[in-house]
DNA sequence: TATTTTAGTGAACGGTGTTTACTTTCTGAA
DNA sequence: TTCAGAAAGTAAACACCGTTCACTAAAATA
């Protein structure tokens, strides 16, 4: 069925350039961007460091694909929660909580996916036309703004919220959160403030005390 | 009155250490921790490199005092507010909103002072005895826990609510939407998705958001 | 088989933070 | 005032870094 579309020249490119990422994330993933230099790089996969230039244009770049591949795993994980049928308010609970766990176990992918300058194409636009390429962080975006717009259609948030703008919200409120806990490794936990409560369940607080920013004030 | 606390010879090594600040400070702030480097900055002020390691012990020293001095800024303006004495929910509104227009106006030191591995003793603990030495970062995380705290007794906020807790919770999320300003320049406007408010009101929008994830639910 | 493309390399360029050995200048006590 | 010792300042080197370039060797293509 399928025709033969990458020629023997070509796969073995791309397991080099699969050896070259593998070894990358091995040592960015323990070290961070400043562990990772091409030359370590290169001797641990005994090449010269000018072969990496080969097979990535700069080291930026290679490092762009660690955090995209990485986004992949975050909305792999947020859109299996998000197509769940549990009731809505924990659904869309354990949505953000769990972005935030997978953010905090790979602290340096995380750190590294918002350093710097912002390509400016980062975040989501709106429309996902077909054909046009999304970014892993945008298409995550897009799960968030669907599930706020559900949750104002079937009336659990306030009618007058407007689905973009509340997700961008929520969304910089548990990125704080993630940076906080990357920054400061026993957050919730402070020096002279031992853990009144664990970081799973300071998680789950926040984004509760987020969501219920959203929601109708009744009772 | 004041006895002659330090000799010429200290005013003028002062004098030169502050010289040199100012001189970082300046390259610093426009193009960020990349642009600093010690060699230009030493050529900035006709020194050899090596002198500026007989004024800081390193490069990372020199830029946390920059760091530091940029809280210290901070705190001036969240204290200025939280001391007013207009009504409390704008106070509180007016105080987290401050905080991210001054991190906002200082993007390279707000995210310098939130990159890396966090020196551990870096954030709040909650007793300031009398002689301990606290961050200006630290002191920081104190008034708006204070505000809280204010807020659970005046009612505002429900009473199950740990300031403590809340304050930290709060924090994450001021220091999320502050992270996403610095780094996507643009924020909250998006690529396909044009500015449907502007920053200014968005960091109200969003300040108001989390306050009311606080605020008792009554009708 | 001859030619062109590709993979891979060693050496260099220009940069970085930092240390060391050295000289000069200043200072504080005899 | 002189003189020992501390402090200020430096040039040169060390050990790195990302990247480029001219080059060879190997593989693919015609």
């Amino acid at each position: 069925m399928t025709v033969t579309v990458s020629s023997p020249a070509e796969r073995r490119r791309n397991k080099i350039r699969a050896r070259i990422l593998s070894a990358a994330e091995r040592v960015f993933a323990r070290e961070g961007v400043d562990g990772l230099s091409i030359r370590r790089l290169a001797e641990n996969i005994d090449y010269s460091p000018a072969a990496i230039y080969k097979y990535f244009k700069s080291k930026d770049d290679l490092i762009d694909e660690l955090k995209e591949s990485f986004f992949e795993l975050i909305l792999e994980n947020v859109h299996r929660i998000a197509d769940t049928s549990t009731p809505f308010n924990e659904r869309a609970r354990d949505c953000v909580a769990t972005y935030v766990r997978i953010a905090v176990e790979k602290p340096y992918h995380y750190a590294a996916a918002f350093a710097g300058e912002a390509a400016s194409n980062d975040l989501a636009p709106v429309d996902d036309e077909p054909g046009f390429e999304l970014s892993k962080k945008g298409q995550a975006f897009n799960v968030l703004r669907g599930m706020i717009a559900e949750g104002v259609e079937n009336g659990a948030f306030r009618s007058e919220i407007d689905p973009s703008l509340a997700a961008k919200s929520v969304w910089a409120a548990m990125h704080g959160l993630t940076m906080m806990i990357v920054h400061i490794p026993s957050f919730p936990a402070l020096k002279a403030d031992q853990a009144t409560m664990s970081r799973e369940d300071f998680i789950l607080f926040h984004a509760d005390q987020v969501i219920r920013g959203l929601e109708m004030h009744h009772e």
